[in-house]
DNA sequence: CCTACCGATCGGTAGG
DNA sequence: CCTACCGATCGGTAGG
């Protein structure tokens, strides 16, 4: 609990952590149940500060999501940087997004569910950062299609794709028996059709 | 907007009546953001009706979660009455599925993120019926695995299928051009190793 | 970024 | 199940 004070504005990355405070409330105890309040003083402000960096609490949401969205987009480009091979290729993807979703502090991906607070303007925007997301997900899943390593890359399976290791954050445990490598070879066996190498070595 | 006035407890579906609306807003709204008052208002009661029949907001959501859930595995087990092909009936689990999710008014599944609201005890009650619900998939899926069909019927698997299939509910459209026969096709491909049959026709 | 504060809303209750 | 209400909380703002 971090408690000083500071001059006005002038600490960069004030906003930044406001930023990280905020998902990481919104993801644990959803939009509407994280209070502004609960926002500054994880970060060390009161009450009415975070209204210094932001207009209002979906301004909070809606830039939490989108930076946190192309933070994500980022890892996984420079986790895939030089995988020529699709299959492999995907595989880092599902690892380094499930990396994201459960091992990391800022799970934005989560978030999802939250935009039904926001109005139609910033859905767009974020819907927007989501697109720029799956991008390399889509190329992946294409060219594994090209190779006849997957029956369809019609856009339900990238959809399913990402149902199955998103809602992994409903139910995975990290001290349980199943490490996140094993679940995301799970899951890559799940969508290829013909069970890679390494599906129980 | 219904708006009658009735005797004292007399009416013993009122009760139901207030599940249902309060499911329905919890899923559209999330459970916070759902005030009690939006409940009371949706059945044609005063705001402080509904804690006649439930002593918390709290109590709601768990009764809605767990006898929306009952519900829901009634549903599943008369559609696959009688079916013994467990391809066929894994088929069928889905589509039911997914008609809860996408098509009925009582989509209880997706309220799993919002038991974080409630206590321990209510939540390993609701707990209990989630297991209820997946006992029919998993006896499906043993005995895919068993006949060949399924390169594992492990827990992860199950659990990766329910998360295909339940986070459809964020992107899926029903004036879309999938239809949720086809979305039911496509997951159920995905799973099983060899295309069945019906993947295009 | 803090102090001090407002207006609105909300879950819940007493008493019938 | 309604009326009338309370105490607490919350998003946001003025003014510095």
């Amino acid at each position: 609990m971090p408690r000083r004070k500071s001059e006005p504005g002038l600490e960069p990355n004030r906003r930044a952590e406001l930023l990280r405070a905020a998902a990481k409330l919104f993801v644990d105890k959803g939009f509407a149940a994280t209070t502004t309040r609960d926002i500054a003083e994880a970060v060390g402000m009161r009450s009415g500060s975070p209204f210094y960096h932001f207009r209002s609490k979906q301004e909070l949401l809606k830039a939490a999501m989108i930076e946190g969205l192309d933070a994500g987009r980022e890892r996984l480009l420079a986790a895939i940087d030089g995988v020529a091979d699709p299959e492999q290729r995907l595989r880092v993807l599902v690892r380094t997004h499930l990396g994201t979703l459960l091992e990391g502090d800022c799970r934005s991906p989560l978030l999802v569910s939250e935009t039904r607070a926001l109005d139609d303007k910033a859905r767009g925007e974020i819907a927007a950062a989501f697109d720029r997301y799956q991008v390399p997900w889509q190329q992946a899943l294409d060219e594994l299609a090209a190779a006849g390593k997957l029956a369809s890359a019609a856009p339900p399976v990238r959809l399913l794709l990402f149902g199955m290791l998103n809602w992994s954050s409903h139910w995975y445990r990290p001290d349980g028996t199943l490490s996140v490598d094993e679940l995301a070879e799970a899951a890559v066996a799940l969508l290829l059709r013909q069970p890679p190498q390494g599906t129980k070595r």
